[in-house]
DNA sequence: TCATTAACTGAGG
DNA sequence: CCTCAGTTAATGA
């Protein structure tokens, strides 16, 4: 893939939240980025590494996740081509967390020399990456809440239509399926809830008509029960640029 | 390897 | 007594 197509992903992004002028996508095209695949299950950032560039996802799905000693894991968020998971590392200089691949990724790596260039050079794109690093911690806000507070069936509902209206505004959704590529075991990570509940809470939704969940697609079946179940309110996606 | 299901268990309302 | 969810185990794709 051409670095200017990969930034392309970055621009798309971040114009979701914030105005970009001319000059400012201009000035993200020049970003020399480093393009590196990688397979599933691969993790890109580790936890404790220190990083000396970013990471964008210019093609596949991220995760976080934090690992606990007794060999549990957490999955903290899901992440979309276009999205920087680990922008923090810029000024946070030892992860806390690991970054991992879902599905064979495309990832294009820009230094944190080069991005600290830009900040200096245009404040506008500095007070972008602040937006988007906020919106982050909201979307950490509502998974605490998801993951702390609701039923199980609740849960995955919620994460599938968080990640549903993520991929509809960057033109991923058809109809009404989309994809969600994580195995049961990887569901029940990011719930908070075993893999055998996981399964049953798939199999009850799937029996109630209400969404399916097949091979890492996800399909709305009823969209009235399904936005009942899931609570979910789009506005702390902050997606609207500032007027 | 991943998904499915049953059976059992206990917590908690 | 009912619902939810973890554990174990067997089995299918």
């Amino acid at each position: 893939m051409a670095s200017e197509a990969i930034s392309a992903a970055l621009i798309r992004r971040l114009r979701i939240s914030s105005g970009l002028s001319d000059a400012d996508i201009n000035e993200i095209h020049t970003l020399p980025i480093l393009v590196r695949e990688y397979p599933a299950e691969r993790a890109g950032v580790r936890d404790g590494e220190r990083c000396t560039e970013c990471c964008l996802i210019a093609g596949g799905f991220c995760i976080r996740s934090k690992n606990i000693p007794d060999g549990n894991r957490q999955i903290l968020s899901i992440h979309i081509p276009g999205e920087v998971p680990d922008l923090m590392s810029l000024f946070l200089h030892v992860m806390d967390h690991d970054l991992m691949t879902l599905t064979p990724c495309t990832l294009g790596f820009i230094s944190h020399e080069a991005l600290r260039q830009l900040h200096r050079r245009r404040p506008d794109i500095a007070e972008m990456f602040w937006r988007d690093t906020l919106i982050d911690a909201a979307m950490l806000r509502d998974w605490i809440v998801n993951v702390g507070q609701r039923s199980a069936p609740a849960r995955l509902a919620h994460v599938m239509a968080e990640l549903r209206q993520r991929l509809k505004v960057v033109g991923r959704l058809n109809e009404n399926s989309f994809e969600m590529p994580l195995t049961q075991e990887q569901l029940s990570e990011a719930l908070g809830i075993t893999a055998v509940h996981a399964n049953r809470v798939i199999r009850q939704l799937r029996e109630d008509a209400i969404v399916d969940f097949q091979r890492g697609r996800a399909t709305i079946l009823n969209e009235r029960k399904f936005m009942e179940l899931a609570d979910f309110d789009n506005r702390y996606l902050h997606e609207s640029p500032a007027l």
